[in-house]
DNA sequence: TTGACATATAACTGTATGGTTATATGCTCA
DNA sequence: TGAGCATATAACCATACAGTTATATGTCAA
């Protein structure tokens, strides 16, 4: 980090890893590497409760980490930046040595 | 990611993110950005009780984020990996965007 | 030894949140 | 308009864990 970060800034990070640390949402943005998929196709893919994955994709998509986008009845969602899968796999190669 | 990842995988990465997503923890790797310090000191940069400190070193040396170091009744501590910082650094910038 | 310091740990509390079930909202089509 | 599907939300419970206070452990120096 080239400067100390101010509070709020802190804040804003850990509240962004925090969105990772979690495996349920991991999986979720897993489904979601290739391309948007839809909340069924989602809860299918990642095997949750329609309402958990409903729920942990509205945190998600409120962080900016995933697209949200709305196509008659049904939703949706996408990797926004490819940051974030770049992360998963920073850590994931770093946990593998 | 290349491949999918294993429910062990997934929820190793998890927990790596959970540590880093607490913003005393980061701004205790804040402090130790430049050289390793003893725990003393973090309390003093971060300003905590000791004990949370503590605390929180533990953790993120159980996790290999951290070196551990005796030196007669001081331990220092100090980072382990530049990949925890550069992690830091790319949500930060992001986030800044 | 004893006293002073550095660090770790135990026990406890409060809070945040993941998961569940049940229900609401909203769209599409017959 | 009403049935049926897709998604969101509300209410609830259980668990994890950050922080606190108090105490234990371990090391040095006189």
């Amino acid at each position: 980090m080239k400067r100390t970060l101010a509070e709020a800034e802190l804040e804003q990070v850990a509240r962004h890893f925090r969105l990772l640390g979690e495996p349920m949402r991991l999986k979720i943005l897993q489904a979601l590497c290739g391309k948007p998929r839809t909340v069924n196709e989602i809860v299918a893919a990642v095997g949750a409760t329609q309402a958990n994955v409903s729920k942990h994709l509205a945190l998600l998509a409120a962080a900016e980490i995933l697209t949200r986008e709305k196509d008659g009845q049904c939703v949706y969602y996408g990797m926004k930046d490819p940051l974030t899968l770049k992360l998963c796999e920073l850590v994931h190669n770093q946990l593998a040595e």
